[in-house]
DNA sequence: ACGCCTTGTCAGGCTCCCTGATCAAGCGAC
DNA sequence: GTCGCTTGATCAGGGAGCCTGACAAGGCGT
């Protein structure tokens, strides 16, 4: 059946739908942080950006929040380690485990990473209208709420500081 | 700053919200096509199950309107082959290409597959609010629109017969 | 002081996608 | 006709991201 090189759009499945929106905030997102000098800050970094403690956070408990195993964490946080965005520094509490714990250059790539989600869900409310937008959002935060309570809570909160500064 | 366990959901970034539905929806999607008995086809053979046409279609054809390569999309029937999904037959056309087809099973999964986005569609309209659902519908249609031109033209259309029938 | 649990890491594997190279078949120019 | 060039499919290999299993060093309860 499908065949119509143009399928209109009100056929095609809200999972696509869902989909093609999603990622087109994620190539926003990608292109604003290369754009920002952040380019070699990969999608997959972003568990350790979103959960990681401002004293810094044991793996096994960065693991714990971002739903991964320990060791793919550990992958992780040796790449940003060689990029120079996290430091692992001993944990005073316990002589086994290590803190880690953003650069200085790790904070400032978080303030911006954080901004540019403000930033986007403001252009995104020029461009397709801001009562649109916030009743996006109200109902993905209401189908949020419901499917992914357990899921959700530990997502990061953006936007606490008004503006990201330059980098 | 990642540390309150319990982040409000209205300071979770519109990408992340969009995510966690995304993903809702696709895991409810999964786990009823398990149920249907078709638990072997993996998100990936979507893109097969998506574009490939009644009539048969070669393997650089699919790959194009997938926006994958011949060979990742090679695997792939591949893999639905082996499974009986999917069938090479040669091009009457040209001695060299082969037309993939769908099997009997493998056009009962496409319909079922495409009966469940529907029958999602509307138990989330249930849960959510009938009106709330079309919105969002609309919004996102029209987000897809702008956003992705190019990209959506060859998504599938869903639900052009009234039922799935049962597998 | 003795096992037992925890922390982090090493080793290896799987999936899904990619690039590069190859081979057979068709097609156009002469 | 036949000599290249293009095209359809495939083989080989690689990288990103995630996983499970195994294990050494350190801490902790009794």
């Amino acid at each position: 059946m499908p065949s119509d090189p143009k399928t209109p759009l009100n056929l095609v499945p809200l999972p696509g739908l869902m989909e093609v929106a999603s990622e087109a905030l994620f190539i926003e997102f990608r292109a604003e942080l290369v754009e920002a000098g952040y380019g070699d800050v990969r999608p997959t970094h972003g568990c350790v950006f979103r959960f990681v403690h401002e004293n810094g956070m044991r793996l096994t408990e960065l693991a714990q929040v971002a739903g991964m195993t320990k060791q793919s964490i550990g992958e992780i946080v040796d790449d940003l380690e060689s990029r120079g965005y996290v430091e692992r520094i001993p944990d005073p509490a316990d002589k086994r485990a290590k803190l880690i714990r953003l650069t200085e250059k790790g904070e400032q790539a978080q303030r911006v990473g954080f901004g540019l989600f403000t930033t986007i869900e403001q252009r995104w409310a020029e461009r397709y209208g801001a009562d649109r937008i916030a009743e996006l959002r109200e109902t993905l935060e209401e189908i949020a709420a419901v499917e992914a309570p357990q899921l959700v809570p530990e997502l990061s909160q953006a936007a606490r500081e008004p503006e990201p500064a330059t980098p």
